[in-house]
DNA sequence: CAGATTACAGACTAGGCAGTCTGTTTAAGT
DNA sequence: ACTTAAACAGACTGCCTAGTCTGTAATCTG
């Protein structure tokens, strides 16, 4: 085997199962020493190809929190219908894999943002920049379908925007407790409530 | 003074501290020894008090955190008047004092939420009695309203109180980033859309 | 095949952690 | 004043943690 892909292959492995006990446990409560048991690796190895357990992180975050974020939040965004009807299903497709997936421990990035929050600076900035590809991709979204006429013409985008993103991280957080299928329920119906508020007034036309 | 009021007054004096360092920075991230250092006491003085910093926790959560969040979010709730109208200045209230407080690391409840799930079930239960509260008073509030006619008849109030609670952990969790007034205002003008969508419709009378 | 570099292994260090234990001071009761 | 228990002080233990360092096997290169 090529020794760059011996080497890719070996990092990608670490952050896989970096990323899965970072999520499940917490940063600051899984060390190193955690992850490397579960690989069957050895300190040298970790130290060989990351420079501390911050930078692993950071990597970790760049590399498969954006390709997640993008994948389950992003990507079903992309095309021409209307974006309300994205945005909820969406939004239904990310909290079912939730209600059914035993290892559910909320959302990603909000979990990761509250246990960073005021205690390391540097891994909050590299959050943050993956919370405002999030922020900006919905508002693009909503305003091109403001501009197709799916969207009443008064909306603000970016306060829906921050509306839709503060209620899922909230409710992702409120799963993680007892009957999540029942409070997915709830809050479905609720957010189709509030959308149909600012969807286009057809009476208008 | 009185042996048992010195002993209230220590503990009492003990569990604000710890709750202050345990919100900023985290229940594991907090040392017993951190709070006792600000407390200038001993080792000896926290384990005649208490039996673990577990223990100590969870005094905390049923002394501190229940007792702040009826002040924030549960007593302004009281009176006959419009519940809408009561939600949104509680709400808006309650942003208000993170938008100023330069120590403000979010939702209370939500982060430690957060911080224990799947670590620790003792702490969650008994955080996720407090969520409880809160949710068994939103719907008692919103039930009253709408029996009262400031709701619409066909709303689920716990559906609404789910959505409103998600949308409170979420938006408190995104305030900790940047420009959390900016936020805030968009936040209050999409919650103030979604509430005029379960309000009674006044055509109908 | 020789030598150099890569990719690890694992012992080790220094510091932090919750919790224990023994001793000392303070204050209440009589 | 004497006793007794409460309210601490602080050294100590055992364990865990991030990171270092030296050694070694595997692999590529000439």
């Amino acid at each position: 085997m090529n020794k760059s892909l011996k080497r890719m292959a070996t990092m990608q492995r670490m952050q896989i199962t970096g990323f899965e006990l970072f999520y499940a446990k917490g940063y600051y409560n899984t060390s190193v020493d955690d992850i490397l048991k579960k690989l069957e690796l050895s300190k040298g190895a970790f130290y060989y190809h990351f420079d501390s357990k911050e930078d692993f992180f950071v990597q970790i975050i760049q590399n498969l929190m954006a390709r997640k974020l993008y994948n389950s939040l992003i990507e079903p965004l992309e095309g021409h219908d209307n974006p309300l009807t994205l945005i909820t299903k969406c939004f239904d497709d990310a909290m079912e894999t939730a209600v059914h997936n035993e290892m559910d421990f909320g959302c990603i990035l909000s979990n990761f943002l509250t246990e960073f929050n005021g205690k390391n600076d540097i891994i909050i900035q590299h959050l943050n920049e993956i919370v405002t590809v999030w922020e900006v991709n919905l508002v693009t979204t909503l305003q091109k379908g403001k501009l197709n006429g799916f969207l009443d013409r008064h909306v603000d985008c970016e306060a829906v925007a921050t509306f839709l993103m503060s209620s899922y991280f909230g409710v992702r957080t409120l799963m993680v407790g007892a009957s999540p299928s029942a409070k997915k329920y709830r809050f479905m119906t609720q957010l189709r409530h509030y959308l149909k508020s600012i969807e286009a007034k057809t009476v208008n036309t």
